[in-house]
DNA sequence: CTGGAAACGGACCGATTGGTCTGTTAGGGT
DNA sequence: ACCCTAACAGACCAATCGGTCCGTTTCCAG
């Protein structure tokens, strides 16, 4: 053998991919691109991903990883107090998604970019969706919420509705709200009879 | 004059390409589909809208005009009583958002697919969310809220939540709780001082 | 130093797009 | 009845896409 392939090629492309794919769309970014911004030949990229379908599972899958890393250290500032747990959740998802540029959640926006009922990326899009209200629902058991399905919903909707606001409307919008409402939406789940009447 | 021009032409292409770009997305659906859809030719289509961009506009204006319509009736269901109207206003928005096909926000999924900040897409989503936003924050007052901005935001969070999420995941997601979620928050900020402590 | 594989750079291909243009059909006003 | 024109039908064009291929350069193992 003459040259050794670098192993850190797929995190590098998929560097490059994920900045291009976020700021512009899967569809609106052409594979020339991605190679002219990496700086390597077509052929380089194509011997890591055989397709562009390929580029953009693996574009997402990392998206969702990311996610899941990113609420578990949201979490970790409150060990042992899963009610706040959630309501930082929400935190860190209302700052990045206020971030100037930020156009929506990725798996979303996939999700509404690949109308075909079976294209893997709506797979995966289910998958995240049932990962993040799986957690939350733990979560909000472990807050002894007595309907931790509900309280799952209801901040899985604030959160959807977050990305959604924020990507058209930013700190102009209803997304800088959103922490607050979460913490009011777990407080009022975790006491529910205190509904004066 | 030899034939005179039907007026409801740009109706009938609207209403084909509104059912094409809604099931498939603007980029995914070509003038030909359209064209092939009505079963007329292309000068035709091109006569009434010189390009494919006034073609989309024209579908976001419409979509956005059939809202605020919509909304108008959920809310004469309920003469008088803006807390009702905006519980019914999430209502309609959860029932159309759960009927089979539903691919969420037509302005949202438009501004997602048009990523350049200056497309005339994008000033109408702006347009559309401050239209919508603005007849919350006018029901919040007229309904007595304290703080209508508020509670404006919150159900705004809600309504595109639940757009985002019925979208990728239907009766299986967070949607069906949407409508009794805004109860609880419309009941909430009209009396902020029932939290018991 | 040298051979050879890896990577660059870009020409190339077929398919598809938005949009134009031309030839033909057909229907209503006079 | 005649004709003028709206509308149909589809060939056509330039641009762009994903993906392939090939000649050249580069750099490391031996």
């Amino acid at each position: 053998m003459a040259r050794k392939r670098d192993p850190e090629s797929r995190e590098k492309i998929l560097e490059v991919a994920t900045r291009l794919f976020d700021a512009r769309g899967v569809h609106a970014v052409g594979m020339q691109q991605i190679v002219d911004e990496i700086g390597c030949g077509k052929a380089f990229l194509y011997s890591e991903f055989a397709t562009k379908e390929e580029l953009v599972i693996a574009y997402l899958n990392r998206y969702r990883e990311g996610v899941m890393v990113t609420m578990a250290q949201a979490e970790a500032r409150f060990p042992d107090d899963p009610a706040r747990q959630i309501v930082a959740m929400v935190g860190i998802v209302a700052e990045c998604s206020l971030q100037p540029g930020f156009r929506g959640c990725s798996v979303r926006n996939a999700h509404a970019e690949f109308p075909d009922e079976d294209h893997p990326a709506r797979q995966i899009a289910i998958e995240y969706y049932d990962e993040v209200h799986g957690h939350l629902m733990d979560l909000a058991e472990r807050a002894g919420a007595p309907d931790p399905r509900t309280l799952a919903d209801r901040i899985m909707l604030i959160v959807d509705g977050l990305h959604s606001n924020a990507a058209a409307r930013g700190h102009d919008g209803a997304a800088p709200a959103a922490t607050a409402f979460a913490e009011d939406v777990v407080r009022a789940a975790l006491r529910p009879l205190s509904h004066t009447q």
